[in-house]
DNA sequence: TTGAAAGCGCTAACAC
DNA sequence: GTGTTAGCGCTTTCAA
């Protein structure tokens, strides 16, 4: 690397201290003294190593940040937004995948610790007593968004049960005879956090309770695409609501090979509202959960913790619905 | 933070060597201290200060990955192969964004740097002899990606020239009388680096001077959704070229609100095969330039020149030409 | 206004 | 086998 204070002291023939005052521009010093030491240190490129300041204060300006994957548009946008919003308060970020897997979360966790990150940003495939636990081992704060890992743990996401609920009531309004409710393997609660699907089912169950002459359908299987399609094979005026819009560009996509497209043939909603929509036609209906909302809130939350402001540790965001047009109401015959 | 070597010793009533060495598994060390040792760690919770460690070894594990933003479905295939690549080898990712400005750029570089990480991959948008030095002068390697800096710089990217002339080629044959090359502006050479757009755009001149009878032209103006469009205006037909498929899918939307659709009113072919276009009918046309790909060849690379293997310094990957269906033989008449 | 000395937590050279 | 000592580059008392 460049040169140190304590060859910037040597040169100007000071101590290190009177060095370390000049450039932090602390203490008192002779303003002769520091011009001088101020025009060695750029003469010779003088830049602090970073890494021995993080060691001694005990603060490295850096956050953490764990999701799924990066390919995922909404972790994506989420990220961008994270890393702007940092930024502006002078901190950098560090991204670790954890791929949905539990235990590479937890590594991923520790070793941003032990790299002492000053707080992190989770989007958890864990919950439960147990890991809010194992989160609240480290001294470091952390805010969690998208799955809610326990009861106390920082938390940003949206109101995803009454955004459902919300949408759900809005198909059916347009006269739709059966709703189909396609999400994740909730079984898989074992092997991850299922947290929104689940909220997002309830929200959907609640609506479905008032139009009980509707029929229900929910599919949380792993292998999806053709239940999907089989549910198209009665004459009922049928509408997907997709816990996802990746999913829901998937099953169209899926169903138009098999020669069937929205809104004719089937109503789809989509959650998320990823912009990869922009270029899709017919563009889908979705809720839109503000992904770069979410991220600057959290954020900002965790900057207040870090701060020991005190603060609420919960914050839960609006959502809005969009309008595409893969519902639409029924068809005149 | 927790448990320190140094208390460790003094409840193992050993020195911080032996403690060390315990948890290094180096030198000679009686099985017994090292085992009461390694149990004393595993009871109080010790984990390295990985800080300190980078401090005297001179080494992080971190590699720094400078882009554009990540919102580009193209930098965030990248990214996610870079991380995946980089965890492979025991290494951590470090990003950085410079949303296109130089002064960024070269700032996010240097905080990198100032942070030791052990390298750098970084897609430039500076370039020339200046840029060049600014780069070796930190004793960290750095290879680049996308565009090419200056002749010397360690490179990693595929043949665009080749990949722009065959894939004029392939639509010429299909009988188009007009080419449309549409990039960004050119002239803003001094504002960021379009080293690839200007390769492409050799690669369009060098096709179409093999076809004397065809009309060639380029668009590279901020504002060109409307200069496009009014290629469509004479009879001719007409096939756009677009350096990136994010701008082919705008573009396609646009003409679509002005009720154009390809391939029936003109041909479109993109570059990068983002995956996007999985969801977007019709099929675009396009260069798959293989990110990941390029993702990893970077990473491995990078490793080569960490760890001062003799190595070639400048690695060019193939390109694929992905057939859609926006460009077509001429219709029957 | 300046400097000496100690310490952050780890690793490494050398001596016993 | 184990311990002593020194040092990475910075910050922070405390004393002069």
């Amino acid at each position: 690397m460049g040169i140190t204070t304590k060859e910037l002291a040597k040169i100007c023939g000071v101590s290190r201290t009177t060095v370390h005052r000049a450039l932090t521009d602390t203490g008192r010093i002779n303003p002769q003294t520091k011009d001088a030491i101020l025009k060695a240190a750029k003469d010779y490129d003088y830049r602090p190593d970073l890494l021995a300041r993080g060691l001694v204060k005990g603060q490295t300006f850096y956050i953490g940040v764990i999701v799924l994957d990066v390919n995922n548009r909404y972790f994506a946008q989420m990220l961008n937004a994270i890393e702007m919003e940092a930024r502006k308060h002078g901190y950098f970020i560090n991204i670790a995948l954890h791929e949905n897997n539990k235990a590479m979360e937890k590594e991923q966790i520790i070793r941003l610790a032990d790299y002492r990150v000053d707080g992190m940003i989770l989007s958890s495939v864990n919950q439960g007593q147990e890991y809010k636990d194992f989160l609240n081992s480290f001294d470091i704060p952390i805010v969690t968004i998208d799955n809610k890992v326990a009861e106390g743990i920082p938390f940003v996401g949206i109101k995803e049960r009454e955004a459902a609920r919300e949408a759900v009531r809005r198909i059916l309004e347009k006269g739709y005879e059966k709703m189909v409710f396609v999400c994740p393997p909730l079984s898989d609660r074992y092997k991850e956090n299922i947290y929104v699907h689940e909220q997002r089912l309830e929200g959907f169950n609640e609506a479905m309770r008032q139009y009980p002459d509707r029929e229900a359908v929910v599919i949380d299987k792993k292998d999806n695409l053709k239940l999907c399609a089989g549910q198209l094979e009665d004459s009922k005026r049928t509408a997907f609501f997709c816990s996802g819009d990746i999913f829901a560009l998937e099953l169209m996509k899926y169903l138009k090979s098999k020669g069937l497209a929205s809104p004719a043939d089937y109503g789809i909603m989509g959650f998320d509202n990823i912009d990869t929509l922009e270029y899709v036609t017919p563009r889908l209906s979705t809720i839109d959960n503000s992904a770069e909302q979410v991220a600057t809130t959290a954020v900002n939350l965790l900057f207040e913790l870090i701060n020991k402001e005190k603060t609420e540790t919960k914050r839960i965001l609006d959502f809005a619905i969009v309008e595409g047009e893969t519902i639409t109401a029924q068809a005149e015959t």
